[in-house]
RNA sequence: UCCAGAGUAGCUCAGUGGUAGAGCGGUCGGCUGUUAACCGAUUGGUCGUAGGUUCGAAUCCUACCUCUGGAGCCA
């Protein structure tokens, strides 16, 4: 029965018999003897495995390249060398799969952008096997977070019939035969004909299914994939990428803004408690100031600031800004940066936006101007939560759809929250790629995604 | 999609009009309880693609492709 390279490291007693297996990282021969190291993703550090001359197959061992597949017996000692605490004198190697000499795994460092081409092998180095062992853990970390706290996991629709929110172009679902599709009588694709009788795509966000359900089982949350079919070609944005949206009945803006604040801080802390080795790999090769900065994060209170106030203060920082600060505008990249970078120092809560800039579903504010909405911001990522108090007023609703020129049958179901029952509501989409990155330092989502998904790029 | 930069050996790069290079890797040999070992030898190329200018193009021009950084859209 073979355990793993991580139980084989974390022994506090020598073994006389244990089987391990794994890919070799390295092999290095001494006089009458080789050593192999040897990794099997269960963590960060190698075995190493001495292969002494005396093995029956002792002339196969020394032809073994990296990448190749073995599984050693033996006996775990303390290490003679300097460098590791235990080495597995190997009885026995099967070697189970070679690699031959196009293997392009090196020793050596390799950029992240010549791993990418490699999807299918980057989880084999250092980096990449660290950055998908935090991914899951990030990822475990988000269902303790709610379950902790009474949340109920939905599992909203992927395949969806709305284009609610209107925001971002959808991936359109169809079995249509795309060169002979059927027409009405006008000509156009007949949309009934297809297999839901409409048309589908797939789901920029389930925050409207999740409403629905947080207005019966109270706080609710979603962490599924989510599409998005804009021709974004960033760091930051990717057409298939993750998303928690947690959504609170009974719950204000501040509710919203409190949760948000307390999930991030929460998510860090539980990889800096669970992830140390892989942290100190970023810190060292990816992101220098990563250990301080998530320490900054989890121990001070996060800046909030409304909208109107984050402008005055944009004005008056001397700063020269490309691009214009004026109530009513976006705030673009390099003010959310000054205000995270280089005014607070710190993640910023900015809430209360203009109205007209913002989607039909947030709540208008008593002053007929502004809407509860929220965006928390992160040095060095910008925008890592969108969120907003709900508008549960049917009446103002109907009026921004209408304002919003959309066609209210279509959100017959949606209004149906308001007229049943209604309760003020909150909630926000987080952004899993964004905040792994966060906790990470890699800066480019690409390199946080298994085999990522962008414009003119769906490989593997 | 827009702006900028880059594509030369498996990798990282030098070469800016006149014979295609280095380090690393790989391979072979030597040495050695080694640690991104060390020493020697060796291997390795459609210079992104297609045109053009020129006696001559990796180098200059045009188009396209790909990648990177920034912007917009956002998570």
């Amino acid at each position: 029965m073979a355990i793993s390279v991580k139980d084989a490291l974390s022994k506090t007693a020598p073994v006389p018999s244990v089987a391990v297996q794994g890919w070799v990282r390295t092999r290095r021969d001494s006089k009458d003897f080789s050593f192999i190291e040897l990794n099997d993703g269960s963590s960060l550090g190698n075995l190493q495995i001495i292969a002494r001359d005396s093995l029956e197959n002792y002339a196969d061992v020394q032809r073994l390249t990296t990448g190749s597949s073995v599984r050693v017996e033996g006996e775990l000692v303390a290490s003679q060398g300097k460098g590791q605490q235990w080495e597995l004198v190997a009885r026995k190697i099967d070697i189970v799969g070679r690699a031959d000499d196009s293997y392009p795994l090196q020793k050596k460092g390799h950029t992240p952008e010549f791993l990418r081409e490699i999807a299918h092998l980057r989880p084999r180095s250092n980096l990449f096997g660290s950055v998908f062992r935090v991914r899951s853990r990030l990822a475990f970390a988000i269902h303790q977070f709610f379950q902790e706290r009474g949340f109920v996991y939905v599992h909203t629709p992927i395949i969806t019939g709305s284009d609610c929110e209107g925001a971002g172009e959808l991936f359109r679902v169809t079995t249509l035969d795309l060169k002979n599709p059927p027409k009405t009588k006008e000509g156009l694709v007949d949309q009934t004909k297809d297999f839901f009788a409409r048309s589908t795509y797939l789901t920029v966000s389930g925050q409207l299914e999740a409403e629905a359900f947080a207005c019966a089982l109270s706080k609710v949350y979603t962490f599924g994939p989510t599409f998005r079919a804009e021709n974004s070609n960033t760091s930051r944005h990717a057409s298939e990428f993750w998303m928690i949206e947690p959504e609170m009945a009974f719950t204000d803006l501040n509710g919203d803004m409190d949760l948000a604040e307390q999930l991030v801080k929460y998510l860090v802390y539980a990889i800096q408690s669970n992830s140390e080795e892989e942290l100190q790999l970023f810190a060292k090769f990816v992101d220098k100031d990563l250990i301080s900065r998530l320490d900054f994060v989890v121990e001070r209170p996060f800046q909030r600031i409304t909208y109107t106030d984050a402008v005055d203060l944009l004005k008056k920082s001397g700063e020269k800004f490309e691009f214009p600060v004026e109530y009513g505008l976006n705030l673009q990249s390099e003010h959310e940066r000054w205000l995270t970078e280089k005014h607070f120092k710190s993640p910023v809560t900015v809430f209360n936006y203009p109205k007209e800039i913002k989607p039909f579903y947030m709540r208008t504010n008593d002053d007929g101007k502004t809407v509860t909405a929220m965006d928390l911001l992160v040095p060095g990522i910008g925008e890592i939560v969108g969120g907003s108090q709900r508008e549960e007023r049917l009446d103002v609703l109907e009026k921004n759809l209408r304002d919003h020129k959309m066609d209210l049958a279509d959100y017959k179901w949606y209004l149906d929250l308001r007229r049943y029952g209604t309760v003020p509501h909150s909630g926000f989409g987080l952004g899993f790629e964004r905040m792994l990155m966060f906790v990470t330092g890699v800066s480019n989502i690409r390199d946080v995604i298994p085999f990522a998904r962008t414009p003119g790029s769906a490989e593997f």
